[in-house]
DNA sequence: CAGGAATATTCTCTAAATGGTATATTTAGT
DNA sequence: ACTAAATATACCATTTAGAGAATATTCCTG
C-alpha cells in the first residue's frame, strides 16, 4: 500500500477537500471559501493531493479545476481486501463457537 | 472518517507493525526484531497506534502483546463506500457509452 | 528480596509540516 | 498594452513528529 496516499489524507482540511470533491470537480476558489481558508493555503494542500496522486486538475481560462482521482481509492480498497480476511476469519469463528452452543444445550 | 487512523498510517514503521499483525498478535520485542528498529521506537509507535486505537494490548507477564483491532478497519471500509459510489457511477457511465458505440457502429 | 528481562517514558535534538503574508504568473476583458 | 481576477510559489516563523540515549517501571526467577 502506497503511504503517501495516508500522508495526504492524515490532514484536516486535506481530507475536508477530498471530500468536498465526492461532489464533483471545483476551483480552488471554491474550495477555499467552502473551508474558510485562504487561498493559498488551499493551493499548498491541493498540490499536496496533486503530488499523492489523490486529485487531477483541469485548466479553464484562468480557473483549475480540481477533481479526484480514484485509482487511489481502489488501491486502498484493494489493501483492505487482507484485513477483510482476518475479520471474516473471527465472523466464522464466532459462528462455528454459537453453532457448537446451539448444540450442547439442544 | 477519522482522520486518526489516516495518520497513524502514514508512517512507514507503523504501516509495517499494522502488517506484522496480520498474521497474528506480537510482543514488543519481537517487532522491533523484525522492524530493524530500537525496542523505544517500537513502544512509541505501538504506543500511537493504540491511541488511535488500531491495535489493543495483552499484558502477559512481562510481555505486551499487541493485536490489531478491527474497527478502524471496518469503518475504513464503510468510508471506502461512498468512493464506490462515485467509480461505480464512472463505469456505468463507461459503459453506456460503450453500448452507444456499439449501435452506433452496427 | 536481589537481579535481570521486557517494556514504557522522558529528554534532547533535528527535520518536516503548516499557516501567514507577500509576490509572481497566467488569462480575460477593455 | 493595462488592469483585474484566479492561482501558484517563495519566504519566514511556529509547531509537531520522529530518532537516539538514558532512565523508570513492572514482573519473573532464583
Amino acid at each position: 500500500m502506497d503511504m503517501t496516499t495516508f500522508s495526504a489524507l492524515a490532514e484536516p482540511n486535506r481530507l475536508r477537500i477530498v471530500e468536498l470533491l465526492l461532489d464533483g470537480p471545483m476551483s480552488v476558489g471554491e474550495i477555499a471559501e467552502q473551508l474558510q481558508i485562504r487561498q493559498p493555503q488551499a493551493s499548498k494542500h491541493l498540490r499536496t493531493l496533486l503530488d499523492a496522486g489523490l486529485v487531477e486538475v483541469e485548466a479553464v481560462a484562468n480557473r483549475r479545476n480540481y477533481k479526484l482521482r480514484l485509482e487511489p481509492f481502489q488501491q486502498l480498497d484493494a489493501w483492505l481486501n487482507t484485513y477483510r480476511g482476518v475479520w471474516n476469519e473471527q465472523l466464522d469463528k464466532l459462528e462455528s463457537y454459537l453453532n457448537k452452543l446451539k448444540h450442547k444445550s439442544n
